[in-house]
DNA sequence: TGTACATCAGTGAACGCGCGTTCACTGATGTAC
DNA sequence: TGTACATCAGTGAACGCGCGTTCACTGATGTAC
């Protein structure tokens, strides 16, 4: 063969990459398959030996953009016991850089709305990895009963969510660190909570205020 | 004259409501002038009489919606004392329907992506309503600081608007209920508290649960 | 070892289509004389 | 009062363009004999 054997899934892989930092940067409408080739440096015509219509393609950036999303968060689980860890989480997530580049970060906030609108298969894929990031979140609420853990959970990625949607669409910069604030604060009132029932990470607390 | 004297204003404010809901429904990708103007019963010519271009209508259903989105607060804040008209906006933003008809509601949710990547003149106007609705809100923490009561509104804001996001993109009707129901319950929390601070509307929270 | 053929990732011209935008035109009404 | 002209919201054909998709082709390599 002209390639190495693993040429394809390479480039493959490439595309996708490619493909899924262009959609959470410009949104759907903003990204065409021949300039996504283009940045995968490839020619339009070889897209379709890879991916069966644009719309796999989208589907498919979904679900590796938010496994990509789970992981992260999963890394970040490890390097701080429960709950603290959730604060490592929250300054990251709630980060100017994280807001400054959706294109490497999580799909939700940028992606969120026309995920709605988008396949049955992509809303799968998405919901699937959405309940693993919850589940991982409500680990760190390991004193509550599981229920109320993952309720817990799924309001802290709201706020984060909801959060990173509201600096990203303010005009001013003024007004997105305020956002920011607002939102790291809320969730880690929550955090510091469950640390309190605990008993103590306040130092913690204070640290990353 | 052939027309009514005020039947230019009238069909401007005709397309701009159908291109609102159209926007808000299937994104910015997915509405053409054309099926706008036929919508609105007009043909498609007729637009440039109104909007100087598809920016400009984007721009101006943009600022419509935050306006309309502002002046419902406005009105629910007026039907109870605070903080319990924030229970009246969280139960209606939180809501099913609120879920199932982005077309009439709130635009952060259904656009907030693309207003983060739209013209400087739509970020403007969403942020000048945005901080108006933050206002609004903050108001009903009238037992905070205002600095500490505007934080929470933006909080409060960031929660719900991540709430219906993710609410709208989960793939089960039962995914999609538990979301609502850790948002309403995470906010309603921390209205409970200023609640409490207050001196008891326990009962106001029973109610809406 | 040499030759003919098969493979297949990638190329780039071509397609049909729908889009945003333009513009000459329509025709009912208002206005000037 | 009657006639000629101006106005202007709306019409619909036409434009150039970029899109997603198709497909005959390329050419380096592997394989059969």
């Amino acid at each position: 063969m002209r390639y190495p054997k693993d040429q394809k899934s390479t480039t493959r892989a490439k595309i996708l990459e490619s493909a899924s930092s262009a959609l959470r940067k410009k949104g759907m409408a903003g990204v065409s398959i021949a300039d996504l080739m283009t940045a995968a440096g490839l020619t339009h015509g070889a897209f379709y030996n890879h991916f069966e219509s644009r719309e796999s393609l989208i589907d498919a950036c979904i679900g590796d953009a938010m496994r990509e999303t789970r992981d992260r968060f999963d890394i970040m689980m490890g390097v701080a016991e429960p709950p603290v860890a959730l604060e490592v989480i929250v300054n990251g997530y709630l980060s100017p850089r994280h807001r400054d580049e959706p294109e490497a970060g999580c799909p939700i906030p940028s992606l969120g709305a026309d995920i709605a609108r988008a396949s049955t298969s992509a809303r799968g894929a998405f919901s699937r990895e959405l309940v693993e990031i919850v589940d991982l979140i409500a680990g760190q609420y390991d004193d509550l009963p599981k229920c109320a853990a993952q309720q817990k959970a799924t309001a802290f990625m709201a706020t984060i969510v909801g959060t990173i949607l509201l600096a990203r669409a303010a005009d001013s910069k003024q007004l997105s660190e305020r956002i920011l604030e607002a939102g790291r604060h809320a969730v880690l009132d929550s955090v510091g909570t469950a640390a309190k029932r605990k008993g103590g990470v306040s130092r913690h607390q204070r640290v990353s205020r």
